[in-house]
DNA sequence: TTATAATTTCAGTAATTCCTGAAATTACAA
DNA sequence: TTGTAATTTCAGGAATTACTGAAATTATAA
């Protein structure tokens, strides 16, 4: 498979983000090469458009679908896998929003939740499960405001973020009907 | 300087979870060190607590400014460097999600932006382009959102965040009223 | 200034992560 | 079943990133 000029550029800017979004180069790139290409293509396809070794596109497909970005599929009469970027962008948002989460966030809060279970006020550690706690409170805050956003329908959600700022006016506008 | 068992969990932990973070391990400790130690401390007292070489606590504290997540100060009599994280959670907050941005979302904008600037249609780019474009949109839709929620006093923020999806049958009610 | 304390730079090495090719395993058609 | 295509595993090497100690630089007190 070969891969035009425009959606090399993309390939290529993918992979070096990748260091940065916690992936390797090759992972960015293979993802970014599904994310352009509207057929499912096998990894043969990947291997001959990146030039990576086949076994590299294995692992690299095998983390992709870890991270819930690519999803496997068959073509009648070819018993080769193929692969696939899920359209649906907002979805793909989401995901990447639960997967980091999951990988970023989460094991830190089970420490934090771990670290505060018996109080230890008046050691020599009163500032330190201070500060924890107060961690523990802006993540449990965050991601739970986090688990409400995902439930919005998509088309509330964009209007939510279209509405932006101006949503502390609607704020203000309830409390003043409440009092 | 000597850490309690307490406080040297917490700081392992920081240290492990650093590489999924996008910082090393000794910047990782390094940060937690300083999160939960109230009084500012200097590069050596960061040596003696974490047995790190000298260079290595100068490039980290680098590092962490460039975040600034650390902020440096010199105390009256004593010409060594100390330096402090900050003490407000929410202000700490904010910025790693500027940095985070600055870091891994603003390039990818550029080069979409870049891409996307004269017209290709009809071309066999013409699927990738959509794509660009697609991605493009979601990432300004969600920065400029990002940007009006940074703006919003902390109160409000909170405000917001513990409503959770109630936030929708504001909306609701704001569509009822107008209509 | 000068002396010295404090910090930074940087070349070399250690540690880690990434990638490949060969071998092993799995899946499927005949 | 058997044979072969497709995929995965994994040991070893390549590439990258992290860390150290020594030397250079910078800052400050005398």
């Amino acid at each position: 498979m070969n891969v035009t000029p425009y959606q090399q550029d993309f390939i290529l800017h993918f992979g070096e983000m990748g260091s940065r979004w916690g992936i390797s180069r090759t992972v960015g790139q293979i993802y970014a090469l599904l994310y352009v290409t509207e057929a499912p293509i096998n990894a043969d396809d990947i291997v001959s458009a990146l030039g990576l070794s086949r076994s590299n596109v294995s692992m690299g497909l095998k983390e992709l679908q870890s991270w819930r970005l690519v999803k496997p599929q068959h073509l009648p009469g070819d018993r080769r896998e193929y692969f696939k970027a899920p359209d649906d962008l907002w979805q793909i948002f989401r995901t990447l929003i639960e997967e980091r989460r999951k990988r970023e966030v989460d094991p830190t809060l089970s420490m934090l939740r771990n670290a505060l279970m018996n109080n230890r006020t008046g050691t020599a550690d009163a500032y330190a499960e201070q500060r924890l706690r107060e961690m523990q409170e802006l993540i449990e805050l965050s991601t739970q405001w986090l688990d409400d956003m995902q439930q919005l329908e998509q088309r509330t959600a964009v209007k939510l973020m279209k509405l932006g700022g101006g949503v502390s006016k609607l704020l203000a506008g309830k409390s003043a009907r409440r009092s």
